[in-house]
DNA sequence: AGGTCGACCTTAGTGC
DNA sequence: TGCACTAA
DNA sequence: GTCGACC
């Protein structure tokens, strides 16, 4: 499942690639993955056709392209990409190759050689969409990869990254302090601090020797704190191992490959002994979806 | 206000 | 082999 | 992964 480590090597990839590239073709093989579009695929198209992509940016999960348009029309579009649970972004050179059967929407792209970006999405929870940009809120970039102080109106609810310099940990951790729910689902909210997916939260839970079941409320501050250091860091040091399973003409998230099977201490490791200390780690549902930790390095309090 | 649950959708894997 | 259920 | 409904 993609979360803001991935995401940030596919737009690295991808800047690699598409930028200064002007769209020639659209194809939507499935309308539901382009369903925040309202105008649907006839919109898609008339916006992208003819536009050239001139910045990739992220905030969170949230990727998009920036748009010049042909036209200067005022206002600046850029489109959008969530990835949900299972989208990936590819980029190829054959263009005589038909799509994938998971290939939900394909753009083709002009240029010397001409190139195809495909949106793969087998579950379909991810999206396409074409959207205006708006100013952020404290005058900063709207995300890495852009200098631009705005991003996508739907994305202008998200906080600044974790990983985000700009980010104020220490008014982070007050918010998170203000809050009454298991400290888990603060850390997974995407208005407190961007980019953190139930992986993440995990093994920055492990890693602070927290229970993610602990109000938020009941933590002293520095290790709110230190919660918030610890998820900086994996999902840091996640982005220097996931940029190594990427190659040149293949761009994609593979929620299996590379830093997944190695690195994490207690995500999908049910019955494993803990690093720390060898206790069998634990696997719970927690808000509809599985949870690993340590029952003794992380007691709940 | 917080917490739990189901919905959204597709498919690969597991077990009987 | 196939259906039902689950995890992702 | 995310949203909205209901207790």
């Amino acid at each position: 499942m993609p979360e803001l480590p991935e995401v940030e090597s596919v737009r690295i990839g991808l800047a690699g690639h598409v930028l200064g590239r002007t769209i020639e073709g659209v194809c939507v093989y499935r309308p539901y993955s382009i369903r925040h579009t309202p105008g649907g695929a006839e919109e898609f198209q008339d916006e992208l056709m003819g536009a050239t992509f001139a910045e990739v940016a992220r905030r969170g999960k949230f990727l998009w392209f920036i748009l010049d348009a042909p036209e200067g029309t005022g206002r600046a579009l850029a489109l959008v990409v969530h990835l949900g649970m299972s989208g990936q972004l590819r980029v190829h050179s054959d263009t005589e190759s038909g799509p994938g059967s998971h290939t939900r929407v394909r753009l083709t792209l002009g240029g010397a050689s001409p190139m195809i970006l495909d949106f793969v999405d087998q579950r379909t929870f991810g999206y396409m969409t074409v959207d205006e940009l708006v100013l952020t809120t404290d005058g900063g970039p709207g995300g890495v990869g852009t200098q631009l102080p705005a991003l996508p109106a739907r994305a202008a609810h998200i906080a600044r990254d974790l990983t985000d310099p700009l980010l104020d940990l220490a008014a982070t951790a007050e918010r998170m302090k203000s809050r009454r729910s298991p400290v888990k689902a603060v850390l997974l909210d995407q208005g407190m601090a961007a980019g953190v997916g139930n992986i993440y939260a995990d093994e920055a839970l492990w890693r602070a020797r927290i229970n993610g079941g602990t109000r938020a409320d009941r933590i002293a501050l520095p290790r709110l704190i230190a919660l918030l250091e610890a998820g900086r860091e994996v999902m840091t040091e996640a982005l220097a191992q996931g940029g190594t399973s990427f190659d040149a003409l293949y761009v994609n998230v593979n929620g299996e490959s590379g830093y997944f099977s190695r690195s994490l201490n207690v995500y999908g490791r049910a019955g494993d002994p803990c690093p720390r200390c060898g206790e069998p780690i634990r696997r719970e549902a927690f808000a509809n979806r599985s949870s690993h930790f340590c029952p003794r390095c992380q007691r709940r309090k």
